[in-house]
RNA sequence: GCAAGUGUGGCGGAGUGGUCAAACGCACCAGACUGUAAAUCUGGCGACCUUGUGUCUACGGUGGUUCAAAUCCACCCGCUUGCA
């Protein structure tokens, strides 16, 4: 279900199948955390090039032809859309509710996206929410992890399996198992934190193939089809009847850590693994050298997720680490603080340099945000309409998809 | 015309004798944001410079009281409301 197609150095071009389509990678996945990336539509994420009526892909959308040229991954490839989003599963847990979600059909009909969804466990709002959080209630234990939603008061349980269930409810394309998500911290917590990482990843990965043999028990009374556990190499891999797990390496900024997770992760086994944690030190300095370090002892043959990476500039350095996967919240909410990343350099369009300025947001990529001017999208930003943020983050996804495939 | 009230920085609006270059908003200027507690947050915002518990000019105007005035008094000017 993973392919390398070629490699450059270190940097690989592959094709990561799941149940709702082909993803080339590297791919950048944006946040969709609460089931849709703010300010944007699905049929905007599918197009941000504006090459095609709105009507036809909301039409298409509608329809879940993924065999329209639209949809062709090539095309997508070519064009450099989106290729996947993320969404959260203690967001939606926490609202709408996985078993609403389900009734309505899943996450991907809910939403009205037919392209694939990696769903994230919840294991880095054990750090934002609970590590990293003062005067929250939540606490981790070695059963899972309790929350505190910070708005509503609202408390919710997230066990290893729980996690499993959820994102089987809505219906992932690529599931992440849950994890302890750390910042730095002292050798003592990140070891405790690595372990529970370690056994937390077993329980998922047994609740999930548990639920693929009630899948396939379901399936079986049909069809002869059967879901495998491990497909990575078989030449069908195109056709997967199966969700993908990713595991979660940890160990803060400890490489003897890092390495250790790694170790026991790889003889667990998953379809793909991701670098989480924070894993910055005090001095704000992006760990690169922890990155490459973690990325070396991954396995070859399976996908690499930079989970939650990066600025532009950390995405291309990961790149050429052999990472594979990446999303982001940068792309999205800088967009909406005014921040956009363009072939000319970042510009913060609310500056008043931008307010008589008459040139294209960004000339070079042809998007729908490039068709406007920066002084028309600052007034936007001025009069705090929303249109300035959605074209801001659909030059910022045009963006990161051209760091991709062109630098 | 009489009476009452009111006049504060780009705007709204606190402050009624010293700790006031003046709360708090807004606007403006800049910055931050990394598996989304975030359409959020942080700084700056009279002028000048040697950037400091620095100098100067400031609360409608002019004069006065006081060691000290945005704050008290007198007159003037403007605005608001009421009565003629």
């Amino acid at each position: 279900m993973f392919k390398i197609l070629e490699k450059r150095g270190d940097r690989r071009y592959g094709i990561l199948s799941t149940l709702h389509g082909d993803i080339y990678t590297p791919a950048f996945g944006p946040d969709a955390t609460r089931g849709l990336i703010k300010n944007l539509a699905p049929h905007e994420i599918l197009d941000l090039s504006g090459r095609y009526p709105p009507i036809e892909i909301l039409r298409l959308l509608a329809s879940h032809d993924t065999n329209h040229d639209i949809f062709n991954n090539k095309l997508r490839k070519q064009y450099n859309e989106i290729q996947f989003i993320l969404s959260n599963t203690y967001h939606l847990m926490s609202y709408p509710g996985y078993e609403f979600i389900k009734e309505s059909g899943g996450l991907h009909t809910f939403i009205n996206w037919p392209l694939p969804i990696l769903t994230d466990s919840g294991g880095f709002q054990v750090f934002s929410l609970i590590h990293k959080a003062q005067n929250l209630k939540g606490k981790v234990t070695d059963n899972g992890a309790i929350f505190q939603n910070p708005i509503t008061g609202q408390k919710l349980e997230l066990t290893p399996e729980s996690a499993i269930d959820i994102q089987f409810n809505l219906g992932s394309d690529i599931m992440v198992v849950l994890d302890d998500c750390r910042h730095y911290q002292d050798h003592k917590e990140l070891k405790r934190s690595v372990y529970r990482t370690i056994e937390w990843a077993k329980r998922c990965k047994i609740r999930f193939e548990q639920r693929l043999k009630e899948k396939f028990n379901k399936l079986n009374t049909h069809s002869n089809s059967q879901p495998h556990s491990d497909a990575s190499n078989n030449e069908r891999s195109h056709r997967i009847d199966r969700p993908l797990l990713f595991a979660v390496v940890q160990g803060g900024i400890d490489y003897s850590l890092r390495e250790y997770c790694v170790q026991e992760l790889t003889k667990i086994g998953f379809d793909g693994y991701g670098f989480g944690g924070w894993a910055i030190n005090e001095k704000e300095y992006f760990p690169y050298d922890l990155l490459k370090f973690v990325a070396e002892r991954l396995p070859e043959d399976k996908p690499r997720y930079a989970m939650g990476v990066g600025t532009p500039t950390n995405i291309i350095q990961c790149l050429d680490f052999g990472y594979d996967l990446f999303d982001c919240v940068i792309p999205s909410r800088n967009a909406r603080h005014g921040l956009a990343y363009t072939t000319q350099g970042e510009v913060r369009i609310q500056n008043a340099k931008y307010k008589k300025d008459k040139s294209p947001l960004d000339p070079n990529l042809p998007s729908i945000a490039s068709k406007y001017t920066k002084e028309y999208i600052h007034h936007l930003f001025k009069i705090q309409d929303s249109l300035g943020g959605e074209l801001l983050t659909i030059q910022n996804l045009k963006y990161f998809n051209y760091i991709l495939n062109n630098l």
